[in-house]
RNA sequence: GUGACCGUGGCAGAAAUGGCUUAUGCGCCGGAUUGUGGUUCCGGAUUAUGCGGGUUCGAGUCCCGUCGGCCACC
């Protein structure tokens, strides 16, 4: 089971500041730029309102939708019958869709684990739905992203060393698993995308030798893309820094690493600075639903009272819809009335946000000054936070 | 005009025969959320029993008066 995986994308590293680093991804979707944030659209939509045209026009780059929820609503045959996920939603650029891992995780109460796969209860209607490493790549060859994601457990951050090491040997098995079929899908007439990449995914929860040894044996597949998953789930910050600083230097230098599910704006230039290209995140989709959006100066809750009369826009200088046109006092009361408006301009606005950071932080690396730019930025974000407070 | 019923925070609306500092929901003020079970979850505040008297150890609850509302009848 060593042979080399043979599959279409190029990596190339354009440029290099220590461990960080800026690269051009080609896939046959299209060009990624990294470090890149992919907006998480989880049900093939951004939720909050913002349609694929919207993305267009705030420099998303590539979207990521679930396997998951995809099988459960509408499910796959229904996708696959529309095209794929991408024609499916209109979205023309790069989709990863990630495999359902993270929902062994996040849907721990309504699984059960086996070496064949993961038994679950819908969440929508109870109805049970098997997954293992063949399902999971069948599906998400029917819906046809570009990326598709190894199917992988997410243990808990606290979980024990021996049930760490335990699930982390059963996920390298399923990863074998997942190559063979995947090849196969992508080799059968009528597949949507016969040239679906597959990023294997890194586990050992906060177990330094876990994490290397596991790394090790994955980064030997030859794959065309590496994440780092089960991190943000339960760590603290310095734990995961400590997980990437190790990790990170044990998976192949010329592919890209996908650091899953990360995170906060913070965390994202930490995670460049440890040499992570790909990032996906709720907060910016989330928070923006509930009212906070993103600055260069941290966070802000225009559920607040105190931007009832705020002329500002959510923030200066920011070239995306809601920023171009609207105040915080009027996404203030559009949020205080309950008006849908509301939550698509500041998740418009907070996508926007993700996505000038990473361009940013590619033009930095390029200078090669990537690590004054993120200690500035950060400064600035606990400035502003602490500004805050104080009024 | 006569009679009945009813007045509890910003609003709605509970408090068994009188019995500890009167719920609860909405709204309000904050906070949380990391490969999206989130229109979610958690916390907090409001000097709430129309007004005035009385009975009682003790009154939102009983009595009298008064103001207001509402209904029925004339």
């Amino acid at each position: 089971m060593s042979e080399a995986v043979q599959m279409k994308s190029t990596y190339r590293v354009i440029a290099r500041d220590g461990a960080a680093k800026s690269a051009l991804f080609t896939t046959v979707h299209g060009e990624v730029k990294t470090p890149v944030f992919m907006n998480v659209a989880t049900a093939a939509a951004i939720k909050g309102g913002v349609s694929s045209a919207d993305l267009e026009g705030i420099g998303t780059q590539i979207a990521l939708c679930n396997t998951y929820h995809l099988r459960l609503r509408p499910g796959d045959d229904i996708v696959y019958r529309m095209g794929g996920v991408r024609a499916f939603m209109d979205w023309h650029k790069p989709v990863l869709t990630d495999s359902g891992g993270f929902q062994v995780f996040s849907l721990s109460e309504r699984r059960r684990i086996t070496e064949q796969g993961v038994e679950f209860r819908s969440h929508i209607d109870g109805r049970k739905l098997f997954m293992g490493p063949e399902e999971s790549m069948r599906i998400q060859s029917h819906l046809g992203s570009t990326i598709a994601m190894a199917f992988d457990e997410c243990p808990p951050a606290l979980a024990e060393r021996d049930y760490v090491q335990a699930s982390v040997d059963r996920t390298t098995r399923w990863l074998f698993r997942c190559i063979r079929e995947l090849q196969r899908l992508n080799g059968l007439s009528g597949t949507v995308n016969p040239d679906q990449l597959l990023f294997g995914i890194n586990q050992g929860a906060v177990y330094d030798d876990i994490r290397i040894e596991h790394a090790k044996r994955i980064a030997a597949l030859d794959l065309p893309g590496y994440a780092i998953g089960g991190l943000a789930v339960g760590e603290t910050h310095a734990q995961m820094y400590q997980v990437l600083e190790q990790t990170v230097p044990h998976l192949p230098a010329e592919k890209p690493v996908y650091l899953m599910g990360v995170g906060t704006p913070e965390n994202i230039l930490e995670g460049v600075r440890r040499g992570v290209d790909f990032f996906d995140c709720v907060y910016p989709s989330r928070n923006g639903r509930h009212g906070h959006v993103y600055t260069a100066y941290g966070k802000l809750n225009l559920m607040n009272r105190r931007f009832a009369t705020d002329e500002r826009p959510p923030e200066e200088g920011c070239p995306c819809p809601a920023c171009r046109r609207h105040s915080r006092a009027y996404i203030h009361h559009l949020f205080k009335a309950g008006e849908l408006l509301g939550k698509r301009l500041a998740v418009l606005h907070n996508l926007c946000f993700y996505n000038r950071l990473m361009s940013e932080i590619r033009e930095a690396i390029a200078e090669g000054a990537y690590d004054r730019y993120a200690d500035r930025r950060i400064a600035e974000m606990h400035a502003g936070e602490s500004e805050q407070t104080l009024a």
